[in-house]
DNA sequence: ACCTCAATGAGAACGGGTATCATTATCGTC
DNA sequence: GACGATAATGATACCCGTTCTCATTGAGGT
């Protein structure tokens, strides 16, 4: 399943621009190993480490362009940096809940939750394209310490 | 019953801090005055445009205070900037629709989705503090134009 | 092998937000 | 009302995530 986001995407990304470099393969692969959201240092970071002398600027161009293509969405946490995940090619999608003492930063999904945010965004006019959900507090391991 | 939560804060902050200053009063004042959220530069510029020679640090200083009085709320639209807007006295909140073409943002409410939010944050070990929605697409007008 | 041009990487530039520090102004005291 | 202690303020330097610039590299077609 991990192995068929990446082959997906990077067929997706060969198809649309012609072309295929290293540095988006990269950061494509690296993506597919996540299972959650990661900042762009840390696929940088990441890749590097791996060794690959990639730039900071082709992983922003290369999730730029996945983001362009719904193949990734951006998740801000409100930390000021911007974090990553891979889109399921199923239409699953999770939100997010984060603990402010360790920073730890896990998913959840409720369908009572999707099918509220729908009926808000009908009834407004709004052609709704994404929505981010994230709820903040204390995780059970930092309660208690 | 904007006077009402502006002349609130003052006092509260007043007894908390034992001193008043000039630029976290206009940063009240101004904030008091507003709908929706709002940037720290839309701040600063406009107490300045008033008149006031205020500095950016203030600003930030006040809505860091504010903040952590539980006065004010930080909303993260994911454009790199963080917005502030008051929290109303009664417990009352909203979340925000954003447009991705004209940028507007406006407010709502709903009842369904907050219970959902409430039921996830329950079962899950979590002592949660505080919750961000925001759904962004295409506004009325511009799905028009 | 060669040519074309998208892709890349290094580093400069940008911008929101924070830290620093000398100055100002508020509050309690006399 | 003046005075002293000290919190608050404003200008500016700084930090760091992100974007821009540009010379170089390398993929794909011929």
């Amino acid at each position: 399943m991990t192995e068929t986001w990446t082959d997906h995407v990077l067929a997706r990304m060969r198809s649309e621009t012609g072309r295929s470099g290293n540095a988006r393969r990269r950061v494509v692969e690296f993506l597919g190993r996540q299972d959650c959201c990661v900042s762009a240092q840390e696929i940088h970071d990441g890749v590097r480490g791996a060794g690959s002398r990639i730039g900071v600027a082709s992983v922003y161009r290369a999730l730029e362009g996945l983001d362009e293509l719904g193949l990734v969405q951006r998740v801000d946490l409100g930390d000021g940096t911007s974090r990553f995940e891979r889109i399921d090619p199923r239409g699953d999608h999770h939100h997010h809940l984060v603990c402010d003492d360790c920073g730890k930063v896990e998913p959840f999904e409720d369908l009572a939750l999707e099918e509220a945010l729908e009926r808000v965004a009908g009834g407004r006019g709004y052609e709704v394209a994404a929505h981010d959900v994230f709820l903040r507090g204390a995780c059970g391991d930092c309660r208690a310490a």
